[in-house]
DNA sequence: GACGAACGATACGGTAGCGTAACGACAGCC
DNA sequence: GGCTGTCGTTACGCTACCGTATCGTTCGTC
């Protein structure tokens, strides 16, 4: 059931998102930090550092950075995968489900509110 | 003609879409910058930089900083405004327009991907 | 002409991101 | 046990954004 969308509605729904998002977001999370905190949530895991950043198209680093500020807000938590003490596994956390959840209500909201 | 999107599809939506801006999108505009250029381009003129502040709920510097940034890449001008000279009015340019019609595919395409 | 208000820009100190390069810990194999 | 390769992390120098406070210019009014 894939969704079809206009050049004006795909905007109209980005602006309308943003503009909420701006406003209200204290965390302000840049667009890899977005793209990293969905793909934890919505691919089935187990997610790694060296996974995602081959999935994003990123160096390592900026996974390892992400998920220190992420961490920090209580977004995502990482353990060390024990049966391979080289790994580390990155698991998901209630926080962060209900920040994708509110993130997901601002976007049924926008497109309820296209072209009026 | 509203957009009605379930929780799933509208999470989707935007995973697919912030996935392939981080991938392929050498700018790297921040949450806020893409929401002044959306305004700029969405909303009729004239714009103006304390107009922009109010309607984001930022600060006027933010808004500074962020027309000097996506100045210098092409995607916005400043212009004064000859009539009241204290005014700076922020037009569009080609390679902006260009810029959202690329994000509009990219979102547009992201829709009809959605749970095949 | 002088004064107050409005506008956008700038200065400042601080924070957080970036890419490259190197690092320590661990696993697998000989 | 020692080597090699793979993890994730850290170090370094740099750039860009942040908020607050202040500045110079211009307008409107007296």
């Amino acid at each position: 059931m894939p969704v079809d969308l206009t050049p004006s509605q795909a905007l109209g729904l980005w602006h309308e998102v943003t503009l909420q998002q701006v406003h209200e977001d204290g965390r302000d999370l840049t667009l890899r930090q977005l793209a990293i905190l969905l793909e934890i949530y919505l691919v089935p895991p187990p997610h790694t550092v060296r996974g995602l950043a081959a999935r994003l198209g990123v160096t390592k680093p900026v996974i390892t950075r992400a998920l220190d500020t992420m961490g920090e807000q209580g977004l995502v938590t990482r353990m060390r995968d024990e049966r391979d003490r080289r790994n580390v596994v990155i698991k998901r956390t209630v926080d962060g489900a209900l920040y994708l959840e509110r993130l997901g209500d601002l976007i049924i909201a926008g497109g309820r509110k296209l072209a009026p």
